[in-house]
RNA sequence: GGGGUCGUAGUUCAGUCGGUUAGAACGCCGGCCUGUCACGCCGGAGGUCGCGAGUUCGAGCCUCGUCGGCCCCGCCA
């Protein structure tokens, strides 16, 4: 670079710049050479400015301009100029002037690069993530960085405010059951023993408050070794939060505090607070799901009392033998076609669904449907009322276990959503869940396993159940929902030692396999825990919608594939054997 | 582990019923051009049709396998 040094970068100048001397520095975008005078977009992160070389002003610097390549990289010198009449560029921060050079050095060529660098094109995303470095440098991509360092300001300044402190936790640390899979690290230093890296900090969150840190925070990277998906990665970030001496109505608050903060620091947006509330049976009843997507209707209806002594074989089974009927009124459609209804019908095949029941209401009232002969006009009109279903409308029927039913009618309710365009990317509708059951029962395993995680509290009401009942236990975790994205949950968690042996117990964890594993837990449950509870927030979820993104991996700088591959730098890897046999690992795959 | 979908020039794509020399746009290279801003005009180069078998007189197209991207199910306390 010489001598030179920047002055301003390339979003800065504007009219009330006009006749001082800039040094820019930055990108070639585009060129435009008209034989003549040569026009250059030059780009970095914060926008472009159009510089200028004029043959009759400097015939020496036009001539080297001549040479000038698409991403080369650049430092000119020159004049801001007002630009002629008629010439302002309307759609530019910079449109109003342009930079006469009087110096150009070109700081280092480029190849031409591999994909045009104009957000005009979609890119295959593997070769995006092969070239991630020029992917970065398109504007849009920039952007969701910047907006993500925005919200990481924002969350830190709101929580350093409300008297959190940032505390590191490790990332070597040690397997525990339950949960995902683990990423382990051989321990080179204890042949055959391994660290995982952690899929939350949670154990370490807990011991701070048992050290009377009062409010720990921690912007942290977890992993889980499990498949990925649009919103999944193997190592993602959580914004972690662990609080003593609250209850949930403390952390509903200092958190719809810290959302507000956050949305209004990056987009500008004010969500309306308080979020509202859901119980998790209310979730599923009337959303099939326990993340509901409030932005629109199109809600579950119930139609046991319709159908237990129906005329309906199939429906009246279902029931009989413990399973639901619930339908979805769309609407106004219709006006479906055969193909949507057969296209609709896989789609919550997927789900598990054995078929989907349809019937178009026509004008006056009467059904068309396959199903329609089964039912009496009696049992019609009271499922006409029930779902308030008027001339013109498709109802939807799902009858099946109740696991099959929220599952399949959940999905269809967002496809439909989707497809009536209820989808609104500027809508923000959050919602809190509550009261999820404690524990769930495995089939495979033949034994109850923590929905939320073992350290969750039971709801105090229910603490006789866990003896009597397990599966009818609700517990004290909660989750915020988004736009039908988990974005968060948590839950005040157990203090007292005799309730966390107790609810090991109830997970089939023996006493000598709960003292071998959770020990440095029960112990420090036993000197001084105090009433805690936290919550912990998937940064990367959160900042894909406050992006209007599809997939997390469009706010991270180097994700991976859906094969957990990175293509820029080609991990995994193979390493040396030498390497192995360090760790005291024998492999026994061909080389 | 399973289902779906895609893979053709540097990029994004088209390619009919299996049939002559695989096309377009953008990009790239060269030339012309003094007010463009996705500059314009003229010319040119550029292809292991992901890979491997098979069917066929003949395969970008059909079959099987395989690799990879993406979406989903399972999985994700």
């Amino acid at each position: 670079m010489g001598s030179l040094k920047r002055t301003h970068h390339c979003n800065a100048l504007s009219a009330a710049n006009i006749g001082q001397e800039v040094t820019l520095m930055g990108w070639v975008l585009r060129r435009r050479d008209h034989g003549g005078v040569i026009f250059i977009d030059l780009r970095d992160r914060w926008g472009l400015t159009q510089v200028v070389f004029n043959p009759e002003i400097n015939p020496e610097v036009h001539a080297k301009a001549h040479g000038l390549r698409n991403e080369w990289v650049l430092a000119i010198r020159g004049r801001v100029e007002a630009r002629p009449e008629g010439m302002v560029n309307p759609k530019l921060a910079t449109g109003a002037i342009e930079i006469l050079v009087s110096e150009l050095r070109i700081l280092n060529q480029s190849q031409t690069p591999p994909f045009p660098l104009d957000e005009e094109v979609e890119v295959s995303e593997n070769l995006r993530l092969k070239y991630r470095y020029l992917d970065l440098r398109r504007p849009g991509m920039a952007d969701n960085l910047v907006l993500r360092h925005k919200a990481s300001q924002a969350i830190r300044s709101f929580l350093n405010d409300n008297g959190f402190l940032e505390i590191e936790t490790p990332v070597l640390t040690r397997s525990t059951p339950e949960g995902a899979r683990d990423y382990l690290v051989p321990s080179r230093v204890n042949p055959g023993k391994f660290y995982a890296l952690p899929q939350s900090p949670q154990l370490f969150k807990q011991l701070l408050m048992v050290a009377g840190m009062d409010r720990y925070y921690q912007i942290v990277k977890c992993f889980r070794d499990e498949d990925l998906r649009a919103d999944r990665q193997p190592e993602f970030t959580q914004v972690d939060m662990e609080l003593s001496f609250v209850e949930e109505e403390d952390i509903f608050a200092i958190m719809e505090g810290m959302i507000t903060h956050l949305f209004r620091e990056t987009i500008g947006y004010k969500p309306v607070t308080p979020f509202p509330r859901m119980t998790y049976a209310e979730a599923m009843n009337r959303y099939g799901s326990d993340k509901p997507d409030t932005r629109f209707g199109l809600e579950l209806i119930d139609l046991f009392t319709e159908v237990r002594n129906c005329g309906f074989k199939v429906f009246r089974d279902v029931v009989e033998k413990g399973g639901m009927v619930k339908a979805i009124n769309a609407k106004g459609c219709a006006t479906f076609s055969r193909k949507d209804l057969d296209d609709l019908t896989a789609y919550v095949g997927q789900f598990g669904a054995k078929g989907l029941a349809w019937v178009k209401i026509k004008e006056g009232g009467e059904w068309q449907s396959p199903i329609a002969k089964f039912f009496t006009d009696e049992e019609r009109a009271a499922m006409t009322r029930t779902l308030d279903a008027q001339p013109g409308d498709l109802l939807f029927f799902g009858a099946d276990s109740p696991a099959v039913v929220y599952a399949a009618l959940g999905e269809l309710r967002l496809e439909l959503g989707r497809r009536l365009g209820f989808i609104d990317k500027k809508t923000f509708s959050f919602v809190w869940v509550t009261d999820f059951p404690l524990l769930e029962w495995d089939h495979e395993q033949r034994r109850h396993m923590a929905v939320h995680h073992p350290f969750t509290a039971p709801a105090e009401e229910d603490m006789a159940l866990l003896a009597t009942d397990p599966g009818k236990v609700r517990s004290r975790a909660y989750d915020l929902a988004l736009n039908g994205t988990e974005i968060g949950g948590g839950s005040i968690r157990i203090h007292q030692p005799q309730v966390q042996r107790t609810v090991f117990a109830t997970l089939g964890i023996s006493e000598e396999e709960a003292r071998d594993k959770f020990d440095f837990l029960l112990k420090a449950l036993d000197l001084g825990a105090p009433p805690h509870g936290g919550i912990a927030f998937g940064l990367d979820r959160l900042m894909m919608i406050i992006a209007g993104r599809d997939t997390i991996r469009d706010v991270i700088a180097f994700p991976k594939t859906q094969k957990a591959t990175c293509p820029l730098t080609d991990a995994p890897s193979t390493v040396a054997r030498k390497q192995l046999t360090e760790l005291s690992l024998r492999p026994d795959w061909k080389e």
